[in-house]
DNA sequence: CCCACCGATTGAATTGTTTCAATCCGCTCG
DNA sequence: CGAGCGGATTGAAACAATTCAATCGGTGGG
């Protein structure tokens, strides 16, 4: 394959005229300028990205960790950084962790050999670990969808308590006095704060935390939500409406009480969260917690590039909360 | 950041062996190697992947261009093209060319430049020029979801006007006599295999090429779908039954009917393309034809690794079509 | 007359790794 | 005693770009 060198001979001039006529090409005359683009021309040439890395030091790539793509949330919030960082010239690669902390481990590892330009990223791995490690690479990261643990990083979220609060909320005001949770993987920090939402909201309406009946799961796929939905309908007594973690838990749900001929929401009300677009395709049509997932994915890029392109350390870290939304659809009414 | 030049000296040996010690630690005297490591973890070094890539020649990585990651096919797809790169040891870097030739092109000089070791893509140039002019950068790139043109490329695909045939051979046996087709942007092979293939089914049984109503449709998502429903409407005479050429637009249209107080299947059959994991989970559970996704982004990867590493000219293209399988719901049936 | 400066171009240094031929050391065999 | 050998290690070349100080001939001012 054609490299700098071969293009320089070919026009007769300096490798060092060839890299200005790419990078600075107003600083080189036109018909020389002429004679080296007709070279390149010719010969198919491309410049090689891991040579101009290892001069720069670092690649022209934004890496963006999400706990799953199967989840169109993620998807979303991939199009918000993606359209960002383009705006910037970088590229973004996309990785699923599965809520695999040795997987987060191990593509962390992987982007710093890359050596990105900077890293969004889901935290799979409670305990912040694997994050500590990775700061030593002096990489700059921005966590998304999750609130910052200290004040040395950057983080967008959506107030997931709040989220809570606005689902159970309304489930409460609507009489229902005793709601299911389907959570996830008890040890990711969105699942325990919708939780924790919840509960609020009982004991405003002076419930007790005896009126959330937890039901676990380990994904948060819409297989993990058909299971819930069976151990849900197994309960006795059987909570009056369902409070799923994510959309998917709640479409499953939905799946395994329709098949069982419970109606919804006569016979049980479902609240989901994130809003997806299928959400509003359902069978019953699903009440949701709204997050700005597009927008989340735009700042979380802006703050990372902010961070990157300051060289100085003048950056002063930041988070940002936003604020999620309720939208109330047939899923959800008043008990029987 | 520490280099390995730096490790060389803070463990007293060379840059060769330090490089020994991470690539061929078996060469290396066992003390050596623990002076070495022990350098590396002290100083925190990771080897830089763009230094290793220039002196190979090419990455690491495996580049998936696909038409839209919101299209939970697609996620399909790259989730088993990930899988088998995985094995190689190989990263993916996912993109979206959103249909757009110039998008697609961008992507596929972007993937010259960062010098991929090959390219998945599922190409939104019917011309095949992009492919074309990406050709003369000896990088090997497989087909993905499209037949080969020639038989210089390797490709796997889904035999899509065997997935029309049996999409609208089921709807004609259950009785219907007039088709609408909503269909994507006309360049697209997919969309014309499939009504190609209605088309045969409906001449199969007896009726000619004016009982397919196409409603064109220029994207391919739920949005548009929605648009579809309300052009279906205001046909007179109104088809009995909707042919969609993916799930996305088929839950449009579902949501559409369903708003205007349509039922479906009694006034409305439709049948939708790919069976994502949401078509069952739709308002009215989708009859949809199943593409085989996973297993073609897995197929599609080995292939190109099996070309990639064919350093001698042995490699001989090959050319894969799976099978597509109708999935009957509830939302077709006979009319009236 | 000399020097500074002009814009365009050049040549060399630099980046971090891999690889390979050369070297070194201790050992054995003739 | 010296040659030969094998394993461990070294040192330098190679990879392909960027960048920057040096250079070119020509010109105008002091």
């Amino acid at each position: 394959m054609a490299g700098i060198k071969d293009v320089a001979r070919q026009a007769g001039v300096s490798v060092g005229t060839v890299s200005n006529v790419i990078n600075r090409p107003e600083a080189v005359l036109p018909d020389t300028r002429a004679r080296v683009l007709a070279a390149i021309e010719e010969l198919g040439y491309v410049r090689s990205e891991s040579a101009r890395q290892l001069r720069a030091g670092r690649s022209r790539i934004m890496a963006l960790l999400v706990l799953d793509m199967g989840n169109p949330f993620f998807v979303d919030v991939a199009r918000g950084a993606e359209r960002a960082a383009r705006e910037a010239g970088l590229g973004v690669m996309v990785c699923n962790s599965g809520q695999s902390p040795e997987e987060e481990a191990e593509y962390l590892g992987l982007f710093a050999e890359q050596r990105v330009c900077g890293v969004l990223v889901t935290p799979a791995d409670a305990t912040g670990g694997n994050l500590e490690a990775f700061a030593r690479h002096r990489i700059p990261y921005v966590l998304v969808d999750r609130v910052a643990a200290t004040t040395d990083t950057c983080a967008v979220s959506v107030d997931d308590v709040r989220g809570g609060t606005l689902a159970v909320g309304h489930l409460v005001s609507a009489g229902h006095r005793s709601v299911a949770y389907v959570s996830g993987p008890g040890d990711l920090h969105q699942i325990r704060d919708r939780r924790q939402g919840a509960l609020a909201a009982l004991a405003e309406a002076g419930l007790g935390p005896e009126a959330l009946v937890e039901i676990p799961s380990d994904r948060l796929d819409v297989a993990a939500g058909r299971d819930a939905g069976a151990r849900l309908l197994g309960l006795v007594p059987r909570p009056t409406a369902v409070f799923c973690a994510n959309d998917l838990l709640a479409l499953g749900v939905l799946q395994s009480l329709y098949a069982a001929g419970v109606r919804v929401p006569q016979d049980i009300a479902i609240v989901g969260y994130d809003d997806i677009e299928f959400a509003a395709a359902a069978a019953v049509p699903l009440t949701s917690v709204r997050q700005p997932a597009v927008v989340m994915g735009r700042m979380a890029a802006e703050l990372l590039l902010e961070e990157a392109d300051d060289a100085d350390g003048g950056h002063r870290h930041r988070s940002v909360v936003l604020q999620p939304e309720l939208v109330v659809r047939a899923s959800s009414a008043a008990p029987r």
